[in-house]
DNA sequence: AATGAATGAGGATTCATTCAT
DNA sequence: AATGAATGAATCCTCATTCAT
């Protein structure tokens, strides 16, 4: 009665079925968010008949989560924070905003969906939503070894605050960037955005680096 | 075939009626989306039936876009950006900032039903949307202008620049307000926001000032 | 408490209402019958609102009659079956028959809609199609009389053979042309009916007149 | 939000399932038109639930196009026009009257809806009118065969005229029928019907015949 | 590893009709 | 002489889900 979550070594075949199905859902869910992603659309775009999805998924919940899990490790794929330490810690900030502002260019489907499963309020959460937070938090600890790394001397507190404001910025310029087309220069917003952090953590780091041992938003602002 | 008939309880009053029904398609179509805000749910959360919903509206798209037409209304009337001209820019600045951070955690019902309208890519774009956008557009105007008055030495690309950046950093402050709750400070992390608007406007002014005709990032972002 | 089924004197200005409700009406219920002819449909098409309809008629059913039977009489007095009495009895029906077609290519809304109502069997007969056959039977009652007055020698049983099949066959020729539409030569092949009475008529006599006292066919039809 | 799950009562029979709703379909399109059969209303009929009505056919159109198909195919089936060339040419037209005139007695149902469906004049057209129009194109194409077979030398105008004459006197005797029920004797004014064909062929022989380039009615009626 | 058929609940919307004004 | 507002029942159709095969 186990289904195969992962995939199953080589048995095969059932897999692609399974990819087929996460492919349709994906571009559906993407589009119309999770009460418009109905069963029957995801058979009519794979091809397979709607119980043959129930075969491969739990129910509807389970399918979203999946997609949503399967699109975030596409992305992270996609982003590779440089783990060289060449440059000046503003150059390193420049670099990785821009790989991250490209990757959500290329491949934006599970912040889509997932901001608009993060946005709703339904009494009964849905898995889908859950296994974004999961994954969005996997995404703020990354920033946050980033910002720390970049600029060792932050408290705890800063490298929060930072973080949550390095990651907001992001979403909003994505979410801009949904609204207003391919016109929007996702990537020079980034850069702008880039230095906003980067100039907003050297202020910081002077707030609390001066004599004065109680700097005025020194608590995290999350 | 013939229908029964049945006394109605009130007498006809059709614009508290309408309101009734906005009152209660707010909260849900807040909560759950446009596909999750349901008639039935609606009708049953005014005490209405369904069928005189429609006698207010033409249909469910008609009605999601009048919700957020009255939730931007109400929500313009909160914000009131600050005419009184007395202060230094950054003072001035950070009072908009805490005057709108404010207003989007007391009134925030049109700006999470807009933004997941605005996420989504169905092939036919409801009302709601484009309702949505029209007073997106606008708040940017608004800001723009607020933008301009501060710095009346930026160009006009810088501008549209700052202005984007700026709101679409609210966007993503909000949004992340709504995924972590009310833990979330938003004053503080739009006051932060606040400063690196005004400290971006600075540089941008800097870069520009320095040598006129050949500014770095003198193309508008979007 | 008693509606103006016939037009009140002058009082006027409700006799127009009426009117444009039964323009709207007709033209609806000529293209959709009697089940896709709805109140909101005619009250949009007429301008005037749902329930000023109830004002002027009791209910649907009162209405569709209302419909047939202007309807019939506007046709009525389109046809004048020649009172004249010179030709020979075939130019005389020939001349009839030209008629009766032109009639029914000018003013077909009471046949086409008469003719759906009356194809119907549902269990509670609608008032229109009652209505319907009245008038129906008026019609045929005219026809005999015209075969009558032709063919003086004919039987009762041979008249009301003939009539039916006279009627029956306009029905089927408007039918055909409602069908195939404009392209179908309506008075042509009416003149081709009319010979096909005529002769049959004939035949009729020829067969009655002999010796033979009893023949074949001497049974009415209906 | 989540669904009850009952068990169903029959094990799937898809085919016979198929035939349940088109037998209860037939018999309430019959008697009430397409406006007027209800999809609730076949349901209850047949016993299956609605839903399942649309596991068979995509939507109500396409039920009562199936309806119309499968009630034309069972007339055809009845109506066995004379292979047998035996007998006078009037002989052989009676015998086929004859045959047609008892097989509407039978199986009158796709010939009642199809003509209530072809007398409507709505924007968008049923596909059910279509496949009606289909249908009695063939009808139309058969009789043209059999006139020609049985009188060689009409030419093709002649040929058409008679055609249409004969079928829509068919559907004139065959409404008349439904209209003022069984106490019409349909053979007999079939009966009458041919002969006036008979007749009619026999007449534009004659005028063709006389002066063969120039015959007064050599245009076809349609 | 799949799928054809089914199903009850609920989806949006329209229906004919009423009644206070 | 008319109408704005309302209403319960019915409309067509889609929903997520199940289960025997």
């Amino acid at each position: 009665m186990t289904r195969p979550r992962t995939a199953p070594k080589k048995r095969a075949n059932g897999v692609e079925s399974r990819q087929r199905i996460l492919d349709a859902a994906v571009e559906i869910a993407g589009e119309r968010g999770y009460e418009g992603t109905s069963i029957a659309a995801v058979s009519a775009k794979c091809g397979l008949p709607a119980s043959s999805i129930y075969w491969h998924f739990q129910d509807k919940d389970d399918l979203i989560a999946a997609v949503i899990e399967r699109s975030f490790e596409a992305w992270a794929d996609t982003v590779e924070l440089p783990d060289d330490i060449t440059g000046t810690p503003l150059e390193r900030v420049l670099i990785t905003a821009a790989d991250v502002a490209k990757s959500l260019v290329d491949a934006p489907d599970f912040l889509r969906l997932g901001l608009m499963l993060a946005l709703e309020r339904r009494p009964t959460e849905p898995l889908g939503r859950t296994v974004f937070l999961q994954v969005r938090e996997v995404s703020l600890g990354r920033v946050g070894e980033v910002i720390r790394s970049l600029f060792p001397d932050l408290g705890e507190d800063a490298v929060g605050t930072l973080t949550t404001y390095a990651v907001a910025g992001a979403d909003g310029l994505f979410t801009h960037r949904e609204i207003h087309g391919d016109a929007v220069d996702l990537p020079a917003l980034f850069e702008l955005h880039a230095r906003s952090v980067f100039d907003a953590a050297a202020r910081l780091l002077r707030e609390a680096g001066g004599s004065r041992p109680a700097p005025t938003h020194s608590a995290p602002c999350r």
